[in-house]
Formats: C-alpha cells, sequence, structure tokens
DNA sequence: CTTCACGCCTGTCAGC
DNA sequence: TGCTGACAGGCGTGAA
C-alpha cells in the first residue's frame, strides 16, 4: 500500500497525537510480524515507554520512544496504522494493539501480514535490512541532481526497476514511480544509462514534484490506504497514468497501456512516452 | 558487482 | 453460485 506520501502523511496525522503519550500495554495478536527482538521480549520492552516523537526515512515510520529506544514500522503492502479514541476506530485485521495513558489506541490492522515492527535502541538502527541500505529521500537535501545522474550512468536495469529501489531512492513505490514516469515523458523500459541529460533532469524533477503533490493530497487511496484517522487520501482523483489502463491519456488521448515491468505493472502513455535512446 | 525470479500472505475481481 | 486464475501500492533472498 503506502509510499513515502502514505506513510508522511500517516507520520504527520499521528504525530500529533501520540507524542507525549505513554504506552501502557500492547496486545500482539500476530506475534509473527515482529521481526526484534522477539514477540514476548518486545511486548515486555514497550510496556510504560514514552513516545517523545514521530519520524519517518523513506518508507520506515519511526516512533522514538524514552530511554533511546525506537519503535519501526514497515507497512508494506497493506499495512494500516490508526488512532481510535476510546476503541471507536475498529479493523478486522487489527493485528497489534497499543494501548495509550489516555485510554486511546494506536491500531496496526494489516490485511496480507506483509508488515513488519521491530523495537531497537537508537544506535542498534543498522540491524534492520532494508532501512540500513536506504538510499536518499525525494525532497531531501541529499537528493541531488548530481546524485540522480551519477546513480543513473552505466546501469543496464530499465528506468521503472531502477526507481523501485530503495536503495537508489528511499520512498519511490509502483505509483508514484510510473506517474514520474509520465509526467518526465520517458517510457518505462529504457535503460537507465539510456537517458539524454534533459530527460535525467525532467525525471528528477518530476519525481520531486509528483512526491510532494502525493504529500499535499493525503496520499493515494488505490484500495487499501487510509490515513491514521481510517479515511481516504485524495491523490487517486490526480493520477495521470497508473490504474488507468486502457483509458485517455490526459494529455493526448491515446489509450494508456498497462504492461509489466519488473515483475510490476506498469502504465503508461505510448504517445507521450515514446521509446527512444540507445536500447531500441 | 548487477539483474531477475521467487516467496511471503490474504483478499478481490473478472471470466467461465 | 462456485470455481479458477490474475492481480495487488513491497521487499528480502538467492541464483545466474
Amino acid at each position: 500500500m503506502p509510499e513515502m506520501p502514505e506513510v508522511e502523511t500517516i507520520r504527520r496525522d499521528l504525530a500529533e497525537k501520540v507524542a507525549g503519550r505513554r504506552i501502557v500495554s500492547a496486545d500482539v495478536e500476530l506475534p509473527r510480524l515482529i521481526k526484534w527482538p522477539t514477540a514476548p521480549e518486545f511486548q515486555a520492552m514497550i510496556t510504560g515507554k514514552l513516545i517523545n516523537r514521530l519520524g519517518r526515512r523513506g518508507k520506515y515510520l519511526l516512533f522514538y520512544l524514552e530511554n533511546n529506544m525506537v519503535l519501526v514500522i514497515h507497512l508494506r503492502m497493506t499495512g494500516r496504522l490508526y488512532y481510535s479514541k476510546q476503541g471507536q476506530l475498529t479493523d478486522k485485521f487489527t493485528r497489534l494493539v497499543f494501548n495509550l495513558d489516555n485510554g486511546d489506541q494506536l491500531l496496526y490492522a494489516d490485511t496480507r501480514t506483509l508488515g513488519t515492527l521491530y523495537l531497537l535502541p537508537k544506535n542498534e538502527l543498522w540491524r534492520i535490512s532494508g532501512l540500513n541500505t536506504l538510499g536518499p529521500e525525494p525532497l531531501s537535501e541529499d537528493f541531488t541532481l548530481e546524485y540522480f545522474r551519477s546513480k543513473l550512468a552505466k546501469r543496464k536495469a530499465k528506468i521503472k526497476a531502477l526507481l523501485l529501489n530503495q536503495q537508489f531512492i528511499g520512498g519511490l513505490g509502483n505509483i508514484y514511480a510510473d506517474e514520474s514516469l509520465f509526467v518526465a515523458g520517458i517510457h518505462p523500459e529504457r535503460t537507465a544509462d539510456s537517458l539524454a541529460e534533459d530527460e535525467i533532469c525532467r525525471l528528477y524533477h518530476a519525481i520531486n514534484q509528483v512526491i510532494a503533490a502525493g504529500i499535499e493530497h493525503g496520499g493515494t487511496t488505490f484500495r487499501d490506504y487510509r490515513n491514521a484517522r481510517g479515511s481516504s487520501g485524495g491523490h487517486q482523483h490526480y493520477l495521470y497514468v497508473y490504474g488507468r489502463a486502457n483509458q485517455p491519456c490526459p494529455n493526448c488521448h491515446s489509450p494508456i497501456q498497462r504492461i509489466e515491468v519488473g515483475g510490476r505493472g506498469t502504465h503508461f502513455c505510448p504517445q507521450c512516452q515514446i521509446w527512444k535512446g540507445r536500447n531500441t
């Protein structure tokens, strides 16, 4: 489900509600979602902890607790986090409940149960594979045009596949990758090293623009995503190509095509994203 | 080193 | 109605 704009929306929603609250107990209904430490240790260690603030890296949500402990949650495909006032919000796929000191709850729900949770001291976050190799994220200082250009050079992978590589850019997922390529006018199957300078520049700006719009609209609800209040996002009304196979391109009215690239459903306009470059 | 296929899970939907 | 297969917003692993 969630890519960087969705996780950021959840972070913003939750931050004001849980910062300063204490976790009085945790109900672990599906222990295997807890990847570190063991589920019983996790439950014991998190009990009584004060939540100081919320952070985010790519698609990872970080709850900074007292004593330098960090609760790390990755929602993967169908994870959802809700703030439930006095048990008013429910979800039949609830897998963990954090009971707070004001009688409210933080719910972790997950249909496909692919999500992951960790509880670690701040200086041991390197244990989380994926988080420890995460690349710079769009809109951040580290994500510069120079960095982007240097990472594309000599790469034979298809540009779409590379955009989904979290070691390269942290936070892009399938929706925003397709949208970015459309905005930049680049065919998803072009190899990374075939992009010309002006295309690299367009794609770089498109990524930042698309991610910023996603955040501004409170994320994209295509199927499972909900924000911390259980509501849908708004960016699905602004999608150009994602999920719009056979519908007219907003720019040229050609039918949007759906193909598979790197094992992922990929949407693009065959007119506006012309296949050009060295790898034809 | 890079790239790719597969597995993890459960649900929904289209087609028969 | 029931069945089957395709598909789903992610990512780690291991093989080539």
